[in-house]
DNA sequence: ATATTATATTGACAAATATCAATTTATTTT
DNA sequence: AAAATAAATTGATATTTGTCAATATAATAT
């Protein structure tokens, strides 16, 4: 189970993400005021689909996945969240019900801040608002790309798609060590954990991959755009 | 090609979505200072993917698709607008580009607001503001089913869900005439039209829907609702 | 370290879906 | 109305992807 810090207060993050440069010395103040963190460890939820959105959360030590659970137990994994990023919910002012589920997948921490509070802050500063609009939207487009690229692309191309993403978007390194699972690389992709596992096999044969069983290195990765071009 | 109407002002709008009722007079003076009407032949391009995002626009009358272009000439229709529906970009205060494409799929005509008059006034009110977030957020969460339903369901279980959509949220009525194509349809599915062709013939078949070229009457929702939900 | 459990892998096969070509039907133009 | 064009339909077939069961490997608990 998660466990709260000594006092709830946030000490490692400082409202670093980029949204709060925008705030005034107050502003931070009156946002640090309801702050606190929370500690998890690898597999906790942050968040839970369903679930009553009261605060927004930051994550500011470790690594999650934000995904929306789908009827059949089929889940979608949006992206990876390392820090220090923000997570809001689209039930903020619609329905204040959490729209999909963020879990860690290492031990991790977030900052915890009090959805009326923000929203307060929202509400008196428009800068800080319309940067809030800049971020909103910035993951509206991302799942363009997402809907286009499962909708759109074969096994081969989507494989390669959530290569490219961990080793561009979340691990900066073609080579990198992950917590992911195979089922988890299938949720980023929506195909099986056997079709996901045969398709890296095929990669790894052709010499354009290799890996262990949580580690990957992108040997080929202008092969690895060409497949996710052509599907 | 779509032409101006004589003196480039709105008649038929009077900003009446339910965004604007948030606004001053003031503010609404200055909006429909910059506001201007457009009309639209059947399959004419109110915005077009890739493109400056200028305006806002407003559709007053007709009916557009709303659809993302994806890279081999794959189509996916997010939705379609009836009057009066805002039309925004996820571009808006990110990149001022276009994110998805609006085709009217019958004469129509739709108001413009200039993207920079409309960012002023969500700076100077607030409530106005919140509100658009409301809207923004609305927008995610219909994406997210999009994308849970189209990578989670099968071929009846989209066809379905794309019927009922119509049906329910569009049309408003269980018998309809419509101009979408079946091209239409199956983008509204991420299927070819041979298969959406093959799947809605399935249904007549079963006496669970009848359709002639344009039209369609769902005989039976709730065996469709009931598809929906089994895959 | 050993037992236990979870995860990953493989193969054979079935189901879902797309492709391609041919034909019919509808729509538009002359 | 006839001709021309576009859209819808159908069938045969290939491709893609999932399912299920068996086994192997890794991770965790005793």
């Amino acid at each position: 189970m998660a466990k709260f810090s000594k006092d709830s207060t946030c000490y490692a993050c400082n409202l670093k993400h980029n949204l709060f440069r925008f705030l005034t010395d107050d502003e931070l103040k009156y946002i640090n005021k309801s702050r606190y963190e929370v500690h998890y460890k690898k597999g906790e939820n942050i968040f839970k689909q369903g679930d009553a959105f009261t605060h927004i959360a930051c994550l500011t030590y470790g690594m999650a996945k934000v995904y929306l659970e789908g009827e059949n137990d089929k889940n979608v994994i949006l992206r990876l969240l390392r820090p220090v990023e923000l997570i809001g919910s689209p039930g903020f002012q619609v329905d204040s019900r959490h729209h999909f589920s963020v879990v860690t997948i290492q031990d991790s921490r977030a900052c915890f801040i009090d959805a009326n509070v923000f929203e307060q802050v929202l509400k008196s500063n428009s800068p800080f608002n319309l940067e809030f609009i800049k971020y909103i939207n910035s993951a509206t487009i991302r799942l363009f790309n997402k809907l286009t690229g499962l909708t759109g692309k074969h096994m081969h191309g989507r494989i390669a798609d959530a290569l490219l993403y961990l080793s561009d978007q979340v691990y900066k390194k073609s080579s990198f060590t992950t917590n992911l699972s195979r089922q988890d690389i299938a949720d980023m992709t929506a195909l099986t954990k056997e079709s996901c596992i045969r398709i890296l096999k095929e990669f790894k044969d052709e010499g354009i991959i290799e890996y262990g069983s949580n580690s990957f290195n992108l040997l080929d990765k202008e092969k690895l755009e060409m497949i996710s071009r052509v599907s």
